[in-house]
DNA sequence: CTCCTGACGTCCC
DNA sequence: CGGGACGCCAGGA
């Protein structure tokens, strides 16, 4: 029972198969706060668990909005889950970018 | 109760 | 194309 809306935020991320990123816009979509892309972050922030793999979640520009301290680790995560940079240090979402949206 | 902050998103200039 | 500002939700002081 979600006690918080982080529990859903979290639901969502772990629902995030491997080798497929989500951006925030859509995960708080899906958890039902579509303008709430801020409360995703914040939740992530706020979370601090290796059972959430926060590396699969950047933002609507294909890119960490992270640090660059962690932005490199979320990149070598994302890279061993089979994801690949562009030059710009940005992620393809046409191809990564997870469809789990559609719930089908 | 009010003000501020935050791993975003989108519009406006 | 780049930068600035507002809006969104939730929590902490």
């Amino acid at each position: 029972m979600p006690a918080s809306a982080f529990e859903k935020i979290y639901k969502i991320i772990r629902r995030i198969p491997k080798g497929k990123v989500a951006t925030y816009g859509q995960i708080a979509a899906m958890a039902g706060y579509e303008r709430g892309a801020r409360t995703v972050g914040w939740a992530l922030n706020y979370h601090s668990g290796d059972d959430l793999p926060w590396h699969r979640v950047i933002n609507a520009g294909g890119k960490s909005s992270l640090p660059e301290g962690r932005g490199q680790l979320q990149k070598a995560l994302l890279e061993i889950e089979d994801i690949v940079f562009d030059q710009q240090d940005r992620i393809d979402l046409k191809k990564y970018l997870w469809n789990g949206i559609q719930r089908k």
